[in-house]
DNA sequence: CCAAGAAATTAGAATATATCTAATATGAGA
DNA sequence: TCTCATATTAGATATATTCTAATTTCTTGG
């Protein structure tokens, strides 16, 4: 698909397109999801059974360094970890954990002031609540 | 000080005011900061030493299901616990990982449609960058 | 195409963070 | 004061992540 892209981003950021680093990169562009650190590992090791734990580890580390991977805290679970696409906010269930994407839209800036001499990257929504798995029976939408 | 408060808070909770509980409580009132878990064990252990590690969990366990504190999740880090106060977005910095305060302002809700069907507790912005403490010399603020 | 060397990989140990266990203690309502 | 549901404890265990140091492998330049 698109392999030669994965290739050249990989180039583009001065990392070595190595099998392990590959099957990362290929398997968090497939999914399309927000991924555990265990779950990459296991999936890449259901193919081809060639990478080790800390491998895993070090890849995502770079491959976030360099951009191109992102990673998502959440609270009280493994930390997840996607594929930098296009621009979006978050959903995170309250429940399950699952991180799901929102539309991207623009958020107004602090007032001046606000963010005193920090220095500002990025910003980002993130909304709580129940993912569609998890939510009770239909009907019950509630909002804050 | 808010002592009483305390109590009252507690006991509206159906939680028992036990000194380490209170403790717990006290430390992230007074701090007005977020703490990781260790930081607090070792905080309320410096006061009077008659609390172990999991009666701390247990108990920021507890105060968050009763919605006293609320749990931040870091990228790469320990979780943070902040006493619930007035309502605000966070500001976590990439260098050292700190949680702060960003006076609450209101966002715009996603367009219908995007949030699906699920249902939706709560938002918040979370900004990045560098807190003052790690920010490099000054007259260097950039905006993304 | 090959050699060289920087970069990457590995298994397993080590560390950090969080939860569990089951025996014991205690706050607070009656 | 008595009672007992609730809370606490030390230490073991579980889970998540990083480190170590020996080995292997991409890739560049010759």
């Amino acid at each position: 698909m698109d392999s030669e892209a994965i290739k050249q981003s990989l180039k583009g950021s001065r990392l070595r397109c190595t099998p392990q680093r590959y099957a990362v990169m290929a398997f968090l562009m497939r999914q399309n999801r927000h991924s555990t650190a265990a779950e990459i590992f296991a999936a890449v090791n259901r193919v081809d059974p060639r990478s080790s734990r800390a491998t895993t580890y070090n890849n995502l580390r770079d491959l976030v360094k360099a951009g191109l991977v992102r990673d998502v805290a959440v609270e009280g679970r493994a930390a997840r970890v996607e594929a930098k696409g296009v621009r979006h906010h978050h959903f995170i269930c309250d429940r399950c954990g699952m991180v799901e994407d929102i539309e991207w839209y623009n958020v107004p800036r602090p007032a001046s002031g606000s963010l005193g001499r920090r220095v500002l990257r990025e910003c980002e929504l993130i909304f709580r609540g129940l993912c569609t798995k998890c939510a009770p029976a239909r009907g019950s939408r509630r909002v804050s």
